[in-house]
DNA sequence: GTCGATGATTGCCG
DNA sequence: CGGCAATCATCGAC
């Protein structure tokens, strides 16, 4: 049993009989069993902590340790509790937050926290904007696991803006270590917060416990205050999540930009954006699935091949001498393919519509051509 | 550094 | 909205 509950349901027992600690002007009239002495006692003590506030720090700390020893305290203290556990029943006040944020601060010392409210306690849904953050702080690879932290989201924007993968290792680690970066701030602040808020929940509550010696505070009213603390640091650390998600946004678009420094398409990549354009020379207008499936072939984004193709056909129209060279080559190769094919009985790849008379002219094939 | 190649962007058109 | 044409910006070989 702690000492506030003890407080609160002691009715025997501290200082029932003789007051060692009470001033002799406080023993007056405590011996009789006659009412006008009680009256005048009760009257008396009552005065006593009206007027406890204009002493001096050192006579109110006397004159407090002497109340509390008093023999009518615990019955006070009780009539103090009903009278106030009725007012709060009528009473359905909302100013729980503004009490907090104004009182405790300010009242931190000495001042009695306003902390008799109800309606602070309802379970409230979880807040969707934190879930927004918490998940977007998990994908990012901030508040995840340790290990590989972001290189997943790294690879993702890679991929996203169309990069190969292979060649941009130093940049991937530039990313990585900026996130890393991010992602210990983030920890250090959270753990810092943890910390404050569990200080000053505790330093709450002691000041509570304390207070509840002269003032009747129950402990679901402490559990209602360390509450309304916890909401107001989960509200800090929200700042803190939505700071670092910025952070995270603003690291990640300078990481794309960087990656918007163009880079050529690898070897394999041109080779098969080639072919299918010189086997569809006659339509080379990929239809969208087309698109979908040349981009998973070369590893990047369906507008990468729209660019590409838009590049290759406008460059191919205006010189189509200089592509001639390239045209052959290709023909030649996809043929070379299809008769591999065929000869294995397989018609997988060939493509549907050959290079026949259309809207480029086709180059001649020119069979002494080398392939390769 | 130059210069051709090439991926991306922009503005316009049907 | 997709395609075209012009243009920009960068790459990469020399």
């Amino acid at each position: 049993m702690d000492e506030q509950t003890r407080l609160m349901h002691s009715h025997t027992g501290v200082g029932m009989a003789g007051h060692p600690g009470l001033p002799p002007h406080m023993q007056e009239g405590t011996g009789g069993p006659d009412g006008d002495g009680r009256k005048q006692d009760i009257g008396d003590i009552l005065q006593q902590i009206m007027t406890i506030t204009d002493q001096s720090l050192d006579e109110a700390q006397a004159r407090k340790h002497a109340l509390n020893c008093h023999r009518m305290k615990p019955a006070l203290f009780n009539v103090l509790c009903e009278i106030k556990e009725k007012t709060e029943r009528a009473l359905d006040v909302h100013l729980a937050e503004s009490a907090f944020s104004g009182g405790v601060s300010a009242g931190w010392r000495g001042r009695a926290c306003v902390l008799s409210i109800r309606g602070a306690q309802e379970e409230e849904p979880p807040d969707p904007q934190l879930m927004r953050l918490d998940n977007m702080l998990l994908a990012e690879g901030v508040s995840g696991p340790e290990k590989g932290g972001g290189s997943a989201a790294a690879a993702a924007a890679a991929a996203a803006s169309g990069g190969v993968g292979a060649d941009n290792s130093t940049e991937h680690s530039d990313y990585r270590a900026k996130l890393t970066q991010i992602r210990q701030i983030y920890h250090t602040e959270l753990e810092k917060y943890e910390q404050a808020c569990n200080e000053f929940t505790t330093h709450v509550m002691n000041l509570l416990r304390e207070q509840s010696r002269t003032r009747p505070i129950s402990p679901k009213e402490i559990e209602r205050m360390v509450n309304i603390i916890h909401r107001k640091f989960s509200s800090i650390q929200m700042q803190l999540k939505q700071s670092t998600c910025e952070a995270v946004m603003i690291l990640r678009s300078r990481f794309l930009d960087a990656r918007r420094k163009r880079r050529n398409f690898n070897k394999q990549a041109t080779e098969i954006l080639n072919e299918y354009f010189y086997s569809h020379l006659s339509n080379p207008y990929p239809s969208e699935e087309a698109k979908e499936e040349l981009a998973k072939k070369c590893a990047i984004t369906v507008a990468q091949v729209s660019n590409w193709f838009g590049n290759k056909r406008i460059r191919y129209k205006k010189n189509i001498g200089k592509f001639q060279e390239e045209a052959n080559m290709y023909a030649a190769r996809t043929a070379v393919n299809a008769a591999n094919a065929s000869s294995h009985g397989s018609q997988a790849n060939s493509p549907s519509t050959p290079n026949s008379a259309g809207g480029y002219p086709s180059p001649c094939y020119q069979s002494d051509r080398r392939i390769q």
